[in-house]
DNA sequence: GTTGTTTGCCAACACCTGTTGACGTTAGGC
DNA sequence: GCCTAACGTCAACAGGTGTTGGCAAACAAC
């Protein structure tokens, strides 16, 4: 299953576009991270970015793949799932400028938005499909999954608030484990009456 | 302590620039709400706008001014305060174009993060010094309560996640309100050990 | 009615953007 | 060796940007 692997001269250079494109768009989102800027980062000219990647929004398409590898969640016990989620996350995105640059351009440019909600389809959703028979409320969980992660990156990594800067990963996973085991396994209180029973959301 | 109010003829114009402006700032973020495209809305110069604000980021300035209003939680039990935070947030936060704004072009302009900061610091730490003796531990509160909530904002109104989208107001409460009293009031387990209890986070 | 100020529009500026095509230069096959 | 294709640079394009100054009309004061 060895696909053709012609080893060309260009790569090295594509790999440094690649890299220095990701670092720019993480930092200064679409609009500030020009094609001239990213060029002179990797070292080469403007139109080599454009003869391998057609268009500064292919670029950011190619710069932006972004893999969850997300744990499995069925071979552990259910108790554990807040925590290990927690730390998996928080392992996978501490100085992970993928992450940065997809949440930065997403702000602004729709066809970003848009590959983060598949991202989300594709990668969250189905986690919680494993351990969440009900359709309608495994969605409910994945959703508010992404809200809680999503907030940590962004407050984290973009907004860089000092108190969420300050907590170390240790620190977060303690915060969050409970948290994320709510949104995982807790029972959803009926919304009209409103009673907020945190409980112990420690099983199915 | 009345103030002079020399009630200009310019008024009207100014405030429908700041309108157009928030409009177009939390449609498009910074770079692509172009001052020529804020004035088409408000059915003015583009030089008008540069007289009126001096410059595109005064521009900003003046219409990403944000009061939180957070309730008082000494007048209530501590029982209550996470269902009391989150419906407040929520109903203050539906259709706010402020808001939106405001934490779309904080994503990309660092004067506005830092002023996304300043209202962090300003508005919702006071709110946990109120009920936290400990500032390190009110510290910690007040960052993972920034996290959850801008988490919300960002997927339901800028990133659009399907199924954070469809979510109800009191559905949304449901979920967030034992999470957020968990942030206010909920022992924070030891980083080291890990141990994760969800626990009843009723009582401080 | 004349003056001075406010309000608005128009045209232009200097600059930066993504993108393109022509032109050398290097590497590898034969 | 030659020849072809890949690699890389340079200069330029057409269009859009924030911003500025001048000029006309509307208003206010006297």
């Amino acid at each position: 299953m060895d696909l053709e692997v012609p080893a060309r001269r260009s790569d090295r250079t594509k790999a440094a576009i690649l890299a220095a494109a990701r670092e720019r768009f993480a930092a200064d989102g679409y609009a500030k991270a020009t094609i001239r800027a990213i060029a002179a980062q990797a070292g080469i000219d403007p139109s080599m970015v454009m003869r391998y990647y057609g268009s500064k929004e292919k670029l950011l398409a190619a710069a932006a793949s972004f893999e969850l590898d997300l744990p499995d969640l069925t071979a552990v016990p259910p108790s554990s799932w807040g925590r290990l989620v927690a730390h998996h996350l928080l392992e996978r995105w501490e100085r992970n400028d993928t992450l940065i640059a997809l949440l930065r351009v997403a702000t602004t440019q729709d066809f970003a938005a848009e590959r983060m909600r598949t991202i989300f389809a594709g990668q969250v959703a189905p986690l919680v499909a494993q351990i969440e028979s009900d359709p309608a409320l495994a969605s409910q969980r994945a959703g508010m999954l992404a809200t809680q992660m999503l907030g940590l990156a962004l407050t984290r990594y973009v907004l860089e608030l000092p108190p969420v800067v300050a907590l170390t990963p240790d620190e977060l996973a303690a915060w969050l484990s409970p948290v994320l085991q709510h949104y995982l396994t807790g029972k959803v209180s009926a919304p009209e009456t409103a009673s907020d029973s945190p409980a112990a959301d420690s099983k199915e």
